[in-house]
DNA sequence: CGCTAAGCGGCACTCGGTGCCACCACCAGA
DNA sequence: TCTGGTGGTGGCACCGAGTGCCGCTTAGCG
C-alpha cells in the first residue's frame, strides 16, 4: 500500500475516534510510520487528508460536462453529477466518514467550499456556453453557485439518512435539479 | 474611537497595503496601540477583523424575514435581502475593501462560508414555514443554500464592477432572485 | 565499486491562538 | 484616607500547523 493511501486510512480512523482537532499531525505521522516532515510532503495541510479526492471529482465533472450535448445547462449538469457521483456500495462507508467530518468540523467545511469555487466556475462557463452568454454574467454565475450549493444540500441530506444507499443519492440529485429547473416560486 | 473600531481600521489598511498573510497579528496590535493578547480579546481570530459584521447582517435578515408576510419564500427573501443590504454611499468603499479581501484571500472566503451556514438555515426554515413543509426537506435546504450562493454571486459581480453604486447592488439582487424564482430551464 | 539523485526526516524557526497570572485603574464602603 | 474588590490589560510561556534547510540513506547506473 502506498504511503499516501496508508496515511489517509490511519488519519480517517484517528479522526473518527479521537476527533479532528484532537489529532495532531505528529500522531498521524507516527501512526502512518513516517516522519512528521514526510507527512507534509504528501499532504500540504492536515485538512487535505480528508479533502484530497475532491479535485479528481472536478476533473471528472468537467470531462463529462464537455461531452454532454444539448442547450439546457440544467439537463447537462444533472447528467454530469449523476455520472460523477456513481459510487460502488463498497465506497459508501468511506464516503460517509468523509462527509461526516466535513459536516462537523467547521474548518473542513470551510476548506471544502474553497475547492468548490472551481466547480462553480466550470458550471457557470458550461451554462454560458449553452445559453450563448458571458460566463461572467450574473445568471451564469448564479447558476454555477446554486448548483454547487444544491449538491452540498444533497450530500448533507444523504448523510443525514443513515440507511440511504447509492440509489438514494441519485434520487436526491434528481430532486435537487428539478427544483433548480422549475424555480422556487411555482408550487 | 473604541479599541475594536480602531483595530479594524488599521487592520483593513494594513491588509490592503501589505496583504493579509503578510500582516502578522503583532503588527496589527502594535498599529492599534494594544498588546497582542488584547487583540485576541477583541477578535477571536485574525480573520474576524474582516468578517466581523456578517453576524449583525444575519440578525437583521432573520428579523426582517420574520415580519415579512406572504407564502412565497422567494418574495420574502428578496425583500429581506434588499432591506438588509441597503448601504449608504459612505459605506461603499469599506464594503468594497472587505469584499475584495474575502474574494482573494482563500482563507477568508472559506471562513465566510462557514458564517453563511446560519443564513442558509434561517432561509430554509423560513421557506419551510411558508410552504408548510419540513425545514430539513431537500427542497427547503436547496432553497436556503441556493439563495445564499446567489447572494455571493451578486456581491462578487458588484465588486467586479468598480463603478457600481448602491442602486446597482439592488438591481443585481433583483436579477438573481428572478433567476431563482423562474428556474434555469426556461430561457 | 563509486557516483549521483531522490526520498526521507530531523531540527529549528515563524505565526496563529490560548491559559495563566501579575499589574493597574477605578470605585465601593468604612 | 485606607482597604478591598473588579474589569481591562498585556506579558510570558506554551501548543500545534506549516516551512526552509540540510544531512542521511538507499536505489539505480556507469
Amino acid at each position: 500500500m502506498p504511503v499516501a493511501r496508508r496515511l489517509e486510512d490511519v488519519a480517517l480512523e484517528l479522526f473518527a475516534t479521537q476527533g479532528f482537532d484532537e489529532t495532531t499531525v505528529d500522531e498521524l505521522a507516527v501512526a502512518g510510520g513516517v516522519g512528521r516532515r514526510t507527512f507534509f510532503r504528501y499532504f500540504p495541510t492536515k485538512l487535505d487528508v480528508v479533502l484530497g479526492e475532491l479535485d479528481d471529482g472536478l476533473a471528472a465533472l468537467a470531462a463529462v460536462l464537455r461531452d454532454e450535448p444539448g442547450d439546457d445547462p440544467v439537463v447537462a449538469a444533472r447528467a454530469a453529477f449523476l455520472a460523477v457521483n456513481h459510487y460502488a456500495d463498497a465506497e459508501l462507508p468511506a464516503l460517509r466518514r468523509r462527509l461526516g467530518l466535513i459536516e462537523d468540523v467547521p474548518e473542513l467545511a470551510a476548506r471544502a467550499t474553497v475547492r468548490y469555487r472551481d466547480w462553480e466556475q466550470t458550471l457557470a462557463t458550461d451554462a454560458a456556453g449553452r445559453w450563448g452568454t458571458d460566463p461572467a454574467s450574473l445568471r451564469a454565475q448564479v447558476f454555477g453557485r446554486a448548483v454547487v450549493a444544491s449538491m452540498r444540500a444533497v450530500f448533507s441530506a444523504w448523510h443525514g439518512r443513515p440507511e440511504a444507499d447509492a440509489a438514494a443519492l441519485g434520487a436526491l440529485v434528481e430532486e435537487a435539479f428539478d427544483a433548480l429547473a422549475r424555480g422556487f416560486s411555482s408550487p
